[in-house]
DNA sequence: ACGGGAGTTGTTGTA
DNA sequence: GTACAACAACTCCCG
């Protein structure tokens, strides 16, 4: 009899219950990482995952062989290769996290349990953070959150020697440095350390500007959604943390109290949103509000705006050095991402689907759970968030005063004043702004880039008709009867502010 | 952690 | 010193 530790998006030996429940059987232990082709081939999945989920496992496969075991890979649907390994070891339980992926994991994870069942082998699922399956309802959720959190973490167990078992080499990664998102767990730590010694004083301050988020953001997003540290890691790291700087004294803690108390109301809605996700999965591909149906993306400028937005070239400085930033980068500030979202499906008023594939193809840290009720939350679907529709130029104004975000990504406009700059089209000269073709006739060393479009909307007008088009919508009762009920299911039951307001669930950018 | 307008309070400059 | 306009800063509210 074996045991076979299913990696999947939990590439850590550290606080792994599957790892950990599987190692005090004493029997033999294979640790193993199916690579799927036709995962990676999926529609929101891109390369740039692959390079930081490889990273992150040779950072596990480091450990364990630290550790006297080794990790074996290998290549194929997972029910094919699981039915394989049935061969060379008729005997196996096999041990993973539950897993709130997209669709296809979804999907997959059912074939495996049906293949389980069929062939009578134990498949034992462990809960992920405090994201509860078959949750009955929100009501004691956050009660739950604290009880996981307050756990002590599992430790890394001793491990029993490798069984010979051959691997199948993966693919190497190509096209994308991932080094920068620290995502294996050696580089994720180190970071950890980093934040939560110096870099993150100014965290609450920082992470709204793109100029500033890289450096005052924690830098986790990555190996968190690769599992290379647990959440309930960092948040006890936070919590420690925290002692420390309470037992200063108060002059001395700087900007400490503010940051961490941010930092770990963050780590609290991480489970929050992907719990949403692992209760409807359907928000993936459906707007959560039916009443939202069929309102947009069927308008005959829209592929022309949508490929306008993907690329970077909708002539709002803001977003397109947003975007330019995220395709170089694969990450992007928090608030940069809700100003994306809210232009594509308000200025826009394009269908939040074909975006928010993009973006998932992009952020280097996709989290489905994360990921699409952010997405239908700034895009107004949920019903039961305050519609907030950012203003680009205000945005470029409050977050990039100077400039100097869009000079970075956008050298078409990058020798405008700040007093044009976030609006080029009043510049007096707008199109051309490149030096005048050189003397001798030869080709051009550089070939001149396009002049930055115009913008493709009328910002002003744009945004106000979405708004009215949302907020007309919202006034029917049908549409606060659905409302209640997925406030209901979905919303943080966090307390109303205080002053006496009605005691109900919030339905605002936290529910 | 939306934006913008309206209304309110506070500050400054001027006669 | 007083009166008051002009304007900034802030709160509240609604789309």
């Amino acid at each position: 009899m074996t045991e076979i530790v299913w990696f999947k998006r939990d590439l850590r030996l550290a606080d792994h219950a599957p790892l950990w429940h599987a190692a005090q059987s004493k029997r033999p232990l294979v640790a193993l990482y199916i690579f799927e082709p036709d995962l990676w081939r999926a529609a929101d999945i891109s390369p740039r995952h692959y390079a930081c989920l490889y990273a992150a496992l040779a950072d596990l496969a480091r450990s364990l062989h630290e550790r006297g075991q080794r990790l074996v890979t290998r290549i194929g649907d997972a029910v094919s290769v699981l039915e394989r390994l049935t061969q060379t070891l008729p005997g196996f339980t096999l041990h993973s996290h539950q897993e709130t992926g997209n669709g296809w994991t979804y999907a997959r994870d059912r074939e495996v349990a049906r293949w389980a069942r069929r062939r009578g082998i134990i498949w034992r699922e462990y809960q992920n953070g405090a994201v509860v399956r078959r949750l009955a309802s929100r009501d004691v959720w956050d009660r739950r959150w604290r009880a996981v959190m307050d756990q002590p973490v599992f430790p890394t167990p001793l491990l029993p020697p490798p069984l010979p078992l051959a691997s199948e080499p993966l693919p190497a990664p190509q096209g994308f440095d991932a080094t920068a998102l620290s995502p294996g767990r050696r580089a994720a730590i180190a970071r950890l350390r980093i934040f939560l010694s110096a870099a993150g004083e100014g965290y609450a301050r920082g992470i709204s500007s793109p100029l500033t988020a890289a450096e005052s953001g924690s830098r986790l997003s990555v190996p968190l959604s690769l599992g290379a540290l647990s959440i309930r890691e960092v948040v006890q790291a936070t919590r420690r943390r925290a002692g420390e700087v309470a037992a200063l004294p108060a002059d001395r803690r700087g900007g400490w109290p503010l940051a961490l108390r941010a930092f770990t109301a963050r780590l609290h809605w991480h489970c929050h949103f992907i719990q949403k996700l692992e209760s409807e999965p359907r928000i993936e591909y459906e707007n959560l509000h039916p009443a939202y149906d069929g309102l947009r993306g069927n308008a005959p400028g829209d592929a022309a705006k949508y490929a306008a937005w993907a690329a970077g070239r909708t002539g709002f400085p803001m977003i397109d050095a947003a975007m330019r930033s995220l395709i170089t980068t694969g990450w992007i500030n928090f608030r940069m991402r809700a100003m994306l979202v809210s232009f594509a499906s308000a200025h826009l008023w394009l269908d939040w689907r074909e975006p928010a594939r993009h973006l998932a193809r992009l952020f280097a840290d996709y989290e489905p759970g994360i990921h699409y009720p952010q997405v239908q939350m700034q895009s107004g679907t949920t019903g039961i968030n305050t519609v907030r529709i950012y203003n680009p130029i205000k945005q470029g104004f409050d977050q990039d005063p100077e400039g100097r975000f869009i000079r970075m990504f956008i050298p078409e406009i990058a020798h405008l004043p700040a007093s044009l700059i976030h609006t080029p089209w009043l510049a007096p000269n707008p199109t051309p702004a490149y030096p005048s073709p050189p003397a001798y006739p030869s080709p051009p060393a550089y070939p001149s880039p396009p002049a930055y479009p115009s913008p493709i909307v009328d910002e002003a007008e744009a945004r106000k008709a979405a708004a009215a088009r949302l907020y007309d919508l919202r006034k029917s009762g049908e549409h606060r009867r659905i409302a209640n009920a997925i406030v209901e299911k979905h919303g943080s039951r966090k307390r109303p502010k205080r002053r006496g307001q009605k005691p109900q669930a919030r339905g605002d950018l936290f529910a």
